[in-house]
DNA sequence: CGCCGACGTTTACAGGCGTAATCGTCCGAT
DNA sequence: ATCGGACGATTACGCCTGTAAACGTCGGCG
């Protein structure tokens, strides 16, 4: 099941801190998104419903946690935009980004390390 | 103003294919999608709304032509997704299909070839 | 032992999206 | 001059999303 922008942010801290409470959340997350604590219940309660975090009692609260992984949501995210936009290959998109000068002389120097690396590898 | 994964794909078919009327938009991209013409004229009128898209009155019809740039389009995409889950560094994004396996020996190589062309003009 | 308050759960609601049918108009063929 | 059909414009509608308030329950303090 397909998470939401807003979903993914709560996910975003789950994966980062760990399980943690509702009130947890809001308090990592709240502020960048100005959400009060209902709106992030309401998103806890999504992605339980869409299986992507779970909920251990507590006592009287509940601990969220992932039940998905960062990796697999990114993979997910990732070829599907190069999928929908460069023909499903990494190469065309590296080059829109030269061509768009977005692209530090550092950005330069780690691709190309990353590639020797993954080149010697073979 | 967003523009919609459907209504990116009718972008698509004008950006490839150059202005059209919106029957051709359908016969384009209605078989993949199994669309209704009313829908796609749907979409180019939400896309004419957004000003993403012109319309010029050729006789009877319209011809639909894009009025942004694809390559503006794939920027704002690409770099929201490398923002959102790479810390808007590219060479992440690399490294995690490599990871993740999805590179096959002549991705690698044509990644290897445009980054040493990057690195020369420098 | 009863009540209050903290939690999770349920309900709300407007706006966007996917998908399409219906309406209104105007051109071109009789 | 008329009428039908081809187009674009308008309207429809249910689902998802963002954002949040209201409701109900249960545990702990007094």
């Amino acid at each position: 099941m397909r998470i939401s922008a807003a979903e993914s942010l709560v996910m975003e801290v789950l994966w980062r801190d760990g399980p943690q409470t509702a009130e947890d959340v809001a308090a990592a997350v709240g502020p960048d998104q100005s959400w009060t604590v209902a709106t992030v219940k309401t998103l806890l309660n999504r992605l339980l419903t869409k299986k992507a975090v779970s909920a251990e009692r507590i006592g009287r609260r509940y601990l969220y946690a992932p039940q998905i992984a960062r990796a697999d949501y990114v993979r997910e995210e990732s070829q599907g935009l190069i999928d929908r936009l460069f023909d499903g290959r990494l190469a065309p998109l590296v080059s829109h980004f030269a061509e768009a000068k977005q692209l530090s002389p550092e950005d330069i120097a780690e691709l190309k390390k990353l590639i020797e690396e993954l080149d010697d590898g073979r």
